[in-house]
DNA sequence: AATAACTTGCACACCGGTGTGCATGTTATT
DNA sequence: AATAACATGCACACCGGTGTGCAAGTTATT
């Protein structure tokens, strides 16, 4: 009995496997209910080869969501500041850096049976905006005459909206930046002089 | 050749015509992707039965469409102040009031191909509002960094979203409406105790 | 009581999508 | 050059959904 060396995994095959999940986040960004015919041609592999990669839809799903809160959360991780107002602002301003990530995630928060995983993955990021919501509203800065719990839920859902609005608008990298740190800065409930003070402060450090 | 009165339609058919419409708007709120067969037998009647009313799905909703968006437009018909800040106050507060027509129409504004007849219905609304932020950006009460169009789409979108979490929430009365006008004045620009003294005022003047 | 209006249930064709089996190529690795 | 890994294209079964035809029932109206 001759020896059987297991020969590797062919190397253009892992590529393949890299150039379907771009494919798909990229189409999926355009169309969240895109069929794996329109994956798998977009990644330049045929149906049937896709499968030899993923064992389902889902699988593909599952994987961008983990790459996608993983991204996102290590863009959030070095992000803090003492005032409030300012951590809250460069969470604005990190997220508008992954915004790719963002909305492929965002569209996964509410559909399907990945709700979980998302908001699994999104947790420590929602802890780090409860502590800043909490801070600021005990400061007066923030708004205090709602529940902290439903400010983050608010802050959230308005820069999401935002986000998508200055994708759709097209604006210019330093006008969607300000946009979305401004509203969320808003609804958390500066007045917008206030806001865009803050806005261009955290603007010039970042810089 | 005797005569033939064409026969009137029976009442009992315009009744459950309704009834359809009515549970198309109930479940359909619930799955916004809802089969012909489930508002079928929400509604009491055989799939095949409701073929008799509606040709399509589509109809369907083009019909829920309308009279929404028509409910929507006469509950904010009489609605204005000479104050931005309340008169966005009121708006928000007339939304709350049809929450229910509100949500459907609101999932309708990105979907399918009634997104063009929804635009159509909801734009006397929209003009109101973009004159309220235009005349409060003026003012300096309403931010004025960024241009009355988007600062309307923010709103929209802000208000939206909230109106979906006050929803899902299970907020009272009095607690959600409440949060809708606070968080429209805040993407305004409205700082968070100005906000909450218009939202006061209005409250007080509406009851 | 007659009759037209309406409802029902069944069958059917159609669509777009998913996931699998299999035979046949093509290409990277050894 | 041999061979295992991969890709392709085809067929297939399956699913859930839509819209229609038709015969047989039920019920409001006259």
């Amino acid at each position: 009995m001759t020896e059987t060396p297991p020969r590797n995994r062919r190397r253009d095959a892992q590529q393949n496997r890299e150039a379907i999940l771009e494919a798909a986040a990229r189409v999926l960004r355009g169309d969240p209910e895109a069929s794996i015919d329109a994956i798998a041609s977009a990644a330049g592999l045929s149906r049937r080869a896709l499968y030899g990669h993923f064992p389902s839809r889902e699988a593909i799903l599952a994987e961008l969501v983990a790459r996608g809160t993983a991204r996102i959360a290590a863009a959030l991780s070095d992000v803090h500041d003492d005032d409030p107002a300012r951590h809250v602002a460069l969470i604005g301003t990190a997220l508008w850096g992954e915004i790719a990530h963002v909305r492929l995630v965002a569209q996964m928060i509410v559909r399907g049976p990945l709700e979980g995983a998302v908001a699994a993955g999104l947790e420590p990021i929602r802890a780090a905006l409860r502590d800043a919501v909490t801070r600021g509203g005990a400061t007066g800065v923030f708004r205090s005459d709602v529940e902290p719990r439903i400010v983050v839920r608010l802050v959230e859902e308005t820069a999401i909206a935002v986000l998508d609005e200055a994708v759709a608008e097209g604006l210019d990298d330093a006008s969607a930046r300000r946009l979305v740190v401004v509203a969320a800065l808003g609804v958390a409930g500066l007045s917008w002089r206030d806001a865009d003070e803050v806005a261009e402060a955290v603007d010039g450090d970042a810089r």
